[in-house]
DNA sequence: AACAAAAACTAATAACCGTTAGTTTTGTAA
DNA sequence: TTACAAAACTAACGGTTATTAGTTTTTGTT
């Protein structure tokens, strides 16, 4: 009858959210039981429900918690006044920060959401649509100021967005990069191509 | 007792790959029951077994033969004679192809691999892995004669790969972009970058 | 028209799912 | 030390899972 160790300044609840997390990554949402949870936490199944609503609301805590941290970030970005290349820079970078810092989190957001009910899942997906349309906004000015290229923002976005989700492989492989050598060569990539 | 129409040319295992492909994509595998499979291609549960081993099995028959195509033609590439940069263009656009024409068994490949079962996951991730050190090989290639930039090849595979997955989000919006433009914009960008 | 093979069906299996109810143990504050 | 609340436990629920066994229907060939 072990009772759950809070890590200092958490909850019990957060220690289950952080365990699920992980098993939700690794195994996927729909395919991790309340049972495989329970034995990752040390607990017996039913005695999670001390702490949680259920296993959708952990979903919903995991998505939303890190939804909120990437638009929060970007209202800061938009407003501090530097120019839009660096501004572009500095999202990339926070990106591959929260990758590096809470991967289990950004991966389950990227991955798992659509296990989300409604009205969560639609939620979800207006937060997102707002968010890559800001950027999209974003790369527009930069275009009109003439800092990049013309281009299907767009596109650009999508892609930008995609390649840094593409950070999950070598996290899940243990690739060893200096966190900042890989920031570095991924914006270098993403901003100025690969052609000589 | 309707029977499964196959498709001209087709199986009815065809009928029935085709059909989980599409909900392992919507749904995941693991959310996707045989009889939601069943009721998509309008037979009872167990009249799939006439037909497939298990539903393991179907996810086998996705994953490899998606893997297969992508490995047979950089067979085909690798010796076509051009240039290192036509090379990787022409892959790149294979690439794009396959997921617009193939989208469902692209994005199960992609995505649903995990639920793999032993000794499948490890030979799916082997022929991944192998991919993945010819492509490295090839930008390796490009940076010694001099036609692209220095840069660690890895992290420039990486990224690459992973814009090209995120057509993903194109194709299930719907949005509609001509595939040349898709495909133009998108190496231009990963080629040649957005700085102006 | 008869026969065999293919492909559908119904019924049922054991295992597992998320969750609830009710009870016992634990830790803390008086 | 006692009392109370928090947090653990066991037992069990109805529902769903992939799959099997056995049977009936359909189809194509003689």
């Amino acid at each position: 009858m072990a009772r759950i160790k809070p890590a200092k300044n958490g909850t019990r609840k957060d220690v289950i959210i952080q365990k699920a997390s992980a098993l939700f990554r690794t195994k996927g949402f729909a395919a991790t039981s309340m049972r495989d949870l329970a034995i990752s936490v040390g607990v017996e199944a039913p005695s999670l429900y001390n702490h949680i609503g259920s296993k959708s609301e952990l979903l919903q805590d995991i998505c939303f918690k890190i939804a909120g941290e990437f638009t929060s970030h970007l209202d800061k970005t938009e407003t501090n006044g530097s120019s839009v290349l660096n501004k572009l820079e500095e999202i990339i970078r926070f990106h591959i920060h929260m990758m590096l810092e809470e991967f289990d989190e950004v991966f389950v957001a990227n991955h798992e959401w659509k296990y989300l009910c409604e009205p969560h899942l639609g939620n979800f997906l207006n937060q997102r649509r707002s968010y890559e349309k800001r950027l999209v906004a974003l790369v527009e000015t930069g275009i009109a100021t003439n800092e990049f290229k013309k281009s299907n923002p767009y596109v650009t976005v999508l892609t930008i967005l995609s390649a840094l989700r593409g950070l999950e492989f070598w996290l899940r492989h243990k690739k060893k990069f200096s966190a900042k050598v890989l920031e570095n060569e991924m914006v270098d990539h993403l901003l100025k191509g690969m052609v000589r």
